[in-house]
Formats: structure tokens, sequence, C-alpha cells
DNA sequence: TTTTCATGTTTGTCCTGGACAAAATGCTTT
DNA sequence: AAAGCATTTTGTCCAGGACAAACATGAAAA
């Protein structure tokens, strides 16, 4: 038995669940850029092969951190490494890498309560604010690092996932609830289905002692302005991942800046804001998440 | 203001989104069935009514309990509620039904805590397996069917899940962890998201004494396999919801039959298997959740 | 220097209408 | 009942065209 054998053939619409690229684009670059140029079964369908999503996975990486399909499209794998590397680029102070890395040692060795309990150490140590600015960020980085490059499986990325969660969850219920102002309301659009972005700007909030309700992921323009209206919030915090599409990103919070109650602050933030020039009366673009705590001091002086 | 203005243009792609039906079956429901037929914009393309996804939503439950295309997108509104009200039939006792519907009622006023509070005592005082069996079935049918009708709202039907999850989760952990076989993996197929299923299916497991891992959902068969193999499991578990492209489960399945060594047993449940006729070496297909501690028992002394 | 505006280019999504295999159904025979 | 065969139904894919919104670029104004 060779490998192609048991390497199930690719369709186009397993290329587009596994890397979010729609059929239609799949098949416009083809025809444009002359890739991914697949293979065809007996009847003309196109057959991709692992090379091509592996390939794929990172293109899509680059497009959402801002470059252009005509400029990486052309690009052979090597050289798309390269261009990955230099954006990566050196973050974080080297101590605190060498512990994001245990962190990542620990999580493809499948302990997961290990994985759990050593952030939980950290979390006690650095409080939850630094917890999540020194120690989170720089771990979703390396982990969507060590993703793109096909060296974690997909369980091993729902483990890690499901942990963080777990223990920011654990911090953010364990806080006293915060009855002072402002009230925010933590949520995101029908198309963002990835939840630890806002989860992690919830847990700023809570530990700068506002007042926190989280409605979900995925949830219809509508329902978050009644609930927004009818709780009587202050902020509706929305978080916008890198994989969010960014074709109508902007349209979608201008619509939502129309249906809202002006007098109820947008802070909008997230990978796929990075590079857009947003201006909208009562909205707040958050550029990085460090900046949260200055933002509900301000709120409280200014509002 | 009048309605129209406020309620933003559904454009296919939104469709798809809410209701999971494809463009490409959107559009040839419209040419073969002249159903939906939407409004056009200034540059031909098609605008969906509310009325129309309505009416979408109720024809994919319909479709999801078996009836063919033919058959309901000739129907108008009413014919399709009677249709759904013959297929969901009485399932349950009148005093269970009652129970039900109170939890629903706090559900609808959003008292996330008594919802908890009320769950759990019905746990503690049922056991596991009937509170899954004689509570969350039927709380789920009704959930689905207030969803269908439009009276829950999407943040509702999460919050609904978030709870019934957190107790369903907390009662696994309390169990002293089954060390006695079988070693059973509980997971999804790529290509479906729900996990309330699988989870359900894993507490009654858990009651019954088994060794039980979950691996979350949506994980790549090549995955599951390499799992199973290396962790020396006996059975994968694998839960596909009524909302799983029906057209493909079979196929699914068989693929990854020869994927996953002999030895190791299916069990795979869910709406979309009911009236399938699946039959295959080592794999046992589960048509209603009551029989899982029969099947367990079953393992034990068969093999 | 930074901001605003006008211009041309890039890019994703939608369109039509055709094709075909896999699944479901109905009918006949063990 | 169960199994085999013919027919209909049905979802997904294809090609190639179209177009507005997003983007880049460069000139003019603050």
């Amino acid at each position: 038995m060779n490998l192609q054998e048991i390497t199930p053939a690719m369709r186009i619409a397993d290329v587009e669940r596994d890397t979010g690229i729609g059929k239609d684009t799949l098949r416009v670059w083809e025809r444009r850029y002359d890739f991914p140029r697949p293979d065809r079964d007996a009847l003309g369908e196109r057959v991709y092969s692992a090379d091509q999503i592996d390939r794929l996975r990172i293109i899509r990486r680059l497009l959402d951190k801002g470059m252009r399909p005509s400029k990486v499209l052309p690009l052979d794998l090597p050289a798309l490494q390269q261009l990955l590397d230099k954006h990566s680029g050196p973050l974080h102070s080297p101590a605190r890498h060498a512990i994001c890395l245990s962190l990542v040692k620990l999580l493809r060795m499948h302990r997961s309560r290990e994985l759990r309990e050593s952030l939980n150490r950290i979390l006690v140590q650095d409080g939850l604010q630094k917890f999540i600015t020194d120690t989170i960020v720089p771990i979703n980085g390396i982990i969507g690092d060590y993703w793109i490059r096909g060296e974690l499986s997909v369980p091993e990325e729902h483990l890690y996932t499901e942990q963080v969660q777990n223990v920011i969850r654990h911090a953010i219920h364990s806080h006293a609830p915060g009855e002072s102002a402002p009230r925010i309301l933590f949520t995101t659009f029908p198309d963002e289905e990835h939840c630890l972005g806002i989860l992690m700007v919830e847990a700023m909030c809570v530990a700068a002692g506002a007042h926190c309700t989280s409605l979900g992921t995925r949830i219809p323009l509508s329902d978050i302005s009644k609930y927004a209206s009818d709780g009587r919030y202050d902020v509706v915090a929305l978080s916008f991942s890198a994989a969010y599409p960014s074709r109508t990103v902007t349209k979608d919070l201008t619509q939502f800046r129309e249906l809202l109650p002006a007098k109820i602050a947008i802070w909008a933030g997230g990978g796929a804001l990075n590079q857009k020039r947003i201006k909208l009366p009562n909205t707040t673009i958050l550029t990085n998440i460090e900046g949260v705590p200055a933002l509900v001091a301000h709120w409280r002086t200014g509002a």
C-alpha cells in the first residue's frame, strides 16, 4: 500500500473547509495566477495534492497579515516560508519565549493536565492581565507558527485551545463579580468563530473591575443590538481574528454602528483590523490588547 | 424608518451560513422547484426575504428527518408547519414534558444560573444516565422546535448549549476515572461541529464505568486513526447530527473503517444515521442513546 | 510633514446553464 | 423479508463572464 492510496482525494469542497478559501476563489486564482493547479480525476474534477494544501495554508496566513494575492501566489514553498519568517519577527523577551516553548512542549506530549497546571501557576504568579499579555498572546503566536508548519495536529491544537479556555474562564469566574462601570458586552459577528480573542479581552476587562457579560460567538447583529439595549450596556466589545473575511469587516462594522444606539460605545480589535483605518462615531479600534486597561480607565474618567 | 430598511439584505452567502444549504443547491432548487425565488438587486444578484429564510429553515429540518426535496420544496409555510408537527410526535411522559418546558421557560428569561442549578438538581436526583435520556434528550427536541419557529434567539440557544455542556462536563469529571475496559475514544468527523451529541454518549459511557477520552469535534480521519492506534483504544465512538451532510455519511464511514485497524470497533450514532442501513465489519450503528449501557455491557461479555 | 482627493488596478463573489455520479426509489425475482 | 436491477432524483462540480468594492498610487491641498 503506498501513500497515495491511503491519502484521500482532496476535492475542492475539502480544500475550502481546510483552508477557509472559497471554491470560487480557488477557481479564479487558478485562472489568474496559475496556482493552485490541481490534477483532474476521470470526470475532470479538481484533485488537490497535500503540497498544494500546505502552500495554500501559508498563503492564507500571509494574506491575513495584509499581503496581496498577486505578490504571494506565484511564490514557491521556500519563498513562502521565508516571507512568513520575516513577518513573525522577534516579539518578546527571550526568557518569556523559553517559558512559552516549554509549554508548547508539554502540549506536544499531550500532557493536558500539566499544561493546565503550568498555566495556572503562571497566572497566579503574574496576575490575570500580565498572564494574558505576556504569556497567552506569545504562545498563541508560537502555536500558530507550529500549526502552519504542520508540526501540530488538529487534536493538539484543540487541546491547547480548550485548556487555555478552561484557565481563563475559571479566572474570570473567580473574580468577584465587578459591578462598577462600565457595563461591557462581549461577542463576535456571525462570520467569526474564534472565541479565544474575545475571551482574552473579557479577562482583561474583568481584571480592570468592569461589569462583563459574554454572549458567545457568531451572534447576528440584530441580536447583539437588542441585548445591548435591553441590558443597558455601555460598551459592546467585538473581536475580529485574522481569519475574519477582511473584505467585509469595514462594511460589517459600519452597518452595526448604524444598528446600535449611538450612545453605546463599540470597542473592536483583532488581527483583521490591524491595517484598516476605520473612523466611526463612538467607536474605538484597539490595535493591541495591552491597551485594554487604559481604555477602561479612560472610559471612567471621560464618560 | 421602516422594517425593510433596518433588515439587512440577505445575499446568497448569508443564506448559506444561516441555513447550512450550499449556494449551488440554492440555485439549483430555484431552477428545478421554483423555490426559493428571491428578488434581485440592481445588479441582478439574489436578495432573499426573511419569509424565504424561515421556510428554508423548516425545509432543512424536514430534509434532515429524511423527507425528499421534491416533496417539501413546493409546500407553503402552513403545510410545512403541519408536516413538522406530524414528525415531532409525542415522545415522552407528560410529567417529563412539563419539567422540560419549565426549563425552557428559565432559558427564555435568561436565568442561566438557575437553569444550571435546576439541571444539576435533576442530575443528582436521577443519576447521569437517566438525566441524559429522560431530561437532556427531550429538552434538546423542544429547544429545536422553538428554534425552528423563530421563538428562540441565537444567544438563547448558545446559553442553553453552554449550560448543558457545563453540567455534563462537570459530571464526567466528577466520576472516578474509569480504568476498566473498554477504552473508548470520542470524537466527530471534520464536517460535524455539534459537540452535544458526542458529549452525551461520553457521559453514558463514563456512567457505565468505561475508560473514556474525548478528542473534540472536527478531527481529520487520519488523526483519529492515529490516536486510536497509539492509545490502544478498543472503540472509536462517533456522532453524526441530523445536520451532517447526509449524502456523504456512508462514504465517510466506509473510508474511515478502511483507515482504522480492523480490531478497533466503531460505534456510530446520531440523527444522520437514522434511516441509513450501513453494514460494516466491527461497526455498530446506534439508533438511540438508551442503548449505550447495553452496548458497553455487551462489549465486556463478547470481547 | 501629513491629509485629502482622484485615478487606475486588483480581487472576491456572484451569475448562467450544462453535466454527471451517487443515492434513493420502485419493481421484480429469489 | 432480502437481494438484484432499472429509473428517477439530487447535490456538487465545471467554465468563463461580469462587476463593485477594496486597494495602491500619485498629485494637490492643508
